[in-house]
DNA sequence: GCTTGACCTCAAGTCGACTTGAAGTGGCAC
DNA sequence: GTGCCACTTCAAGTCGACTTGAGGTCAAGC
């Protein structure tokens, strides 16, 4: 298959040229050279970027995603670090699952003030002793 | 109890006074008056806080919260919202498990290239297929 | 050959939740 | 009465991941 000009990659993609470029620029693609201005990709960007996904997906910052590539392009795993981050997942999955049972109790809880409500203290509780800042949620872009 | 002042609210809650002054000025938080200069709250604002805390760690923001405080300062309850925001942790929830255990398989996996790996490809589509933009993990803020 | 329009570069802006810094002030100990 | 110091205000900075805007360029169609 014949490289692929940016608007071509960003079609098949998903992904808007501006992040192509700005993925480009951080290092963590790269193209292969320009027809006139534009920038040409080999086809193989594609399963790159399906990477780059799949880890900021797993929660890593691009500057983790970058060095998850050697130079040569290819992947470059760390296991202990794979270990880790799965095991945070782990820890922020446990704490959303208890988020979200507290949310679906006080959305059906009859206590007069939620204060009152045994199932809703203990909650509260929880979430005070929680780290320091809840999960994030994912950004919807809203296009 | 009598009114606490700022560095005391900053001690019990853990929350910086630079936080409790943000929060004031964007309404989640109401002082009682000052002594000087220093702010004083009630010390209710203990619970208040630990609702906010609550509020993010489900993944509302400040504003979303500021919301839910009615203007006497009891809890307003939007069970319709709740009950989107839960099934969106849901949704969360079940990407990050798939996530977590994509981990783990990488980590342990012993196909010369990932790429190679069938378990490995199958979750690289789950990603691709994923929103715009993966989870948001949590900020560790770092002193 | 000239227009057109989509790309290009680079700097700056955005968003959310705070933090930081400079400059000011007031209660308390001495 | 005076110095200290922790508080105060307000503007600006930070962080990550992009997006947006202004001004420039080039391949292609007419």
């Amino acid at each position: 298959m014949r490289d692929l000009d940016i608007t071509e990659v960003a079609r098949r993609s998903g992904v808007p040229a501006s992040t192509l470029r700005f993925y480009e620029g951080k290092g963590l693609l790269a193209s292969t050279g320009r027809r006139g201005l534009r920038r040409l990709f080999a086809p193989d960007v594609l399963e790159r970027l399906a990477l780059i996904s799949l880890g900021r997906a797993a929660g890593f910052s691009l500057d983790d995603i970058a060095h998850m590539f050697a130079p040569d392009g290819r992947l470059r795993i760390d296991r202990p670090l794979l270990v880790a981050k799965a095991e945070e997942l782990d820890r922020t999955i446990r704490e959303l699952g208890i988020m979200r049972d507290g949310l679906r109790h006080a959305a059906v809880c009859p206590a007069p003030s939620h204060l009152e409500c045994p199932t809703f203290r203990r909650i509260l509780r929880a979430a005070a002793s929680a780290p320091t800042t809840g999960a994030r949620r994912k950004r919807t872009p809203r296009r």
